[in-house]
DNA sequence: AGATTGCATTGACTTAGGTCAAGAACGGTA
DNA sequence: TACCGTTCTTGACCTAAGTCAATGCAATCT
């Protein structure tokens, strides 16, 4: 069917496991595809025949609520998976899919993995770990969601943010709004948050860049202090 | 290990694939326990050495925040897999589990059923499948919580419920405040909100009992409608 | 430079829903 | 029946956070 070197799957943790054969089966049903900017991938409701692995790129899923607001769900990069849910259970998908930028994705039909996973069932294990983690981090959403106030998460945001890019400053990757959007709330709230944590002396903020001046106070509004 | 009937796993849909052989190579390695009404299975954090399978009663899988509040994530019954996520990947439970009454569980060590699944890797789609439909479950919880209020959770539930019940009325079967928990809310907001819907003839209350008086509008508040 | 476009910020206002507290209703037990 | 604990309801209040609208940038294009 492709062509594809089978190289193209070492971006890919989820199948890092799979030796040198079977990442060349599994290429060999894969179809490489581009999205551009703000292009579909697919449409929560609508009929799954496969998922996509991302080779580069940024994908976000979520969903819409009325007025157009949006929930993220994950933003997924380099070597993650995307809509595979629906392969092993309902057939339809389950959110929306966009590229943020352009994107490169290698499409894999549902049956042809399947097969493909009755000769290497170890596959399988990975894809297990891939939807357990994100079982994790939706609990972690909806435990937010519910218990937490917008400052605890925002400041739960910056701590693992900073931990990631390992420094007391971060970089913004994203625009305000989508950082409200997954956090589960407006750009407004998040603009406000910011200058209140501001005043307060726990951070600096210079456009995209956070720098975190009291961790220890950071720390106890992600615990669920009170800004 | 154990010499319970294998049989006992006729009540979980998510083995209902495996041969008579296979489940009794799986009840060979599992453990039957018993809880007492409010005792816990495991809590948040703690390290998961394996999962349970649910033969009877009723588990509630929750979150705990600030004061106590709980947000409850699933309540589990006869059949359901629960603290399945650690096996595969990360090794802590991310949740805490209750019994509700007594229940009776099959408690499966993770190694155990790993080696197990190494001889019959079908039982890994089946797991795949519960955890699908676990993740598509959260994706709707994370949609309502943030994207829908109280009254449309509500009329969702109610719908649901009698749908379920196939009439049009139904019967709570967990007191208001397991309820509010489970909607992200609390017993108070529940109680306003079905004395509003009733004031409205959407809906009477009586007890535990629920009866529909008109459908249309119930189904306009779920899809987002102003109560 | 001026104009256009897209984000970010701020203020005034509204509101859903949480908190606290007082009763009321219900269910089991003696 | 009377007593108890639990659950449910209701009211008064408060606050986090959403809405709407004005404005301020900063970046890019003509």
């Amino acid at each position: 069917m492709s062509n594809i070197d089978y190289t193209a799957l070492d971006c890919c943790p989820a199948f890092a496991n799979l030796s040198k054969n079977e990442k060349q089966d599994l290429i060999k049903v894969c179809h490489k595809k581009r999205f551009n900017t703000k292009e579909i991938l697919f449409a929560q409701g609508s009929c799954a025949q496969g998922f996509y692995i991302i080779v580069s790129g940024a994908i976000s899923v979520y969903r819409l609520g009325t007025g157009g607001k949006e929930q993220l769900l994950h933003v997924l990069g380099e070597g993650e998976l995307c809509g595979e849910v629906p392969v092993f259970q309902g057939g339809l998908y389950p959110a929306n899919a966009r590229a943020d930028i352009l994107s490169e994705v290698l499409y894999v039909p549902g049956d042809d993995f399947l097969t493909l996973s009755e000769n290497h069932p170890e596959i399988l294990l990975d894809i297990l770990a891939v939807l357990s983690m994100r079982l994790r981090k939706f609990v972690d959403l909806i435990d937010d969601l519910s218990l937490k106030e917008v400052s605890s998460r925002l400041a739960k945001f910056l701590i693992e943010e900073a931990t990631h890019q390992n420094s007391d400053s971060l970089t913004l990757n994203m625009s305000k709004a989508k950082l409200a959007a997954q956090l589960g709330t407006i750009a407004e709230t998040i603009s406000r948050t910011f200058s209140r944590m501001s005043k307060k002396a726990i951070i600096t903020v210079n456009g995209k860049n956070v720098t975190i001046l009291d961790k220890a106070q950071l720390a106890n509004l992600a615990d669920g202090g009170k800004l």
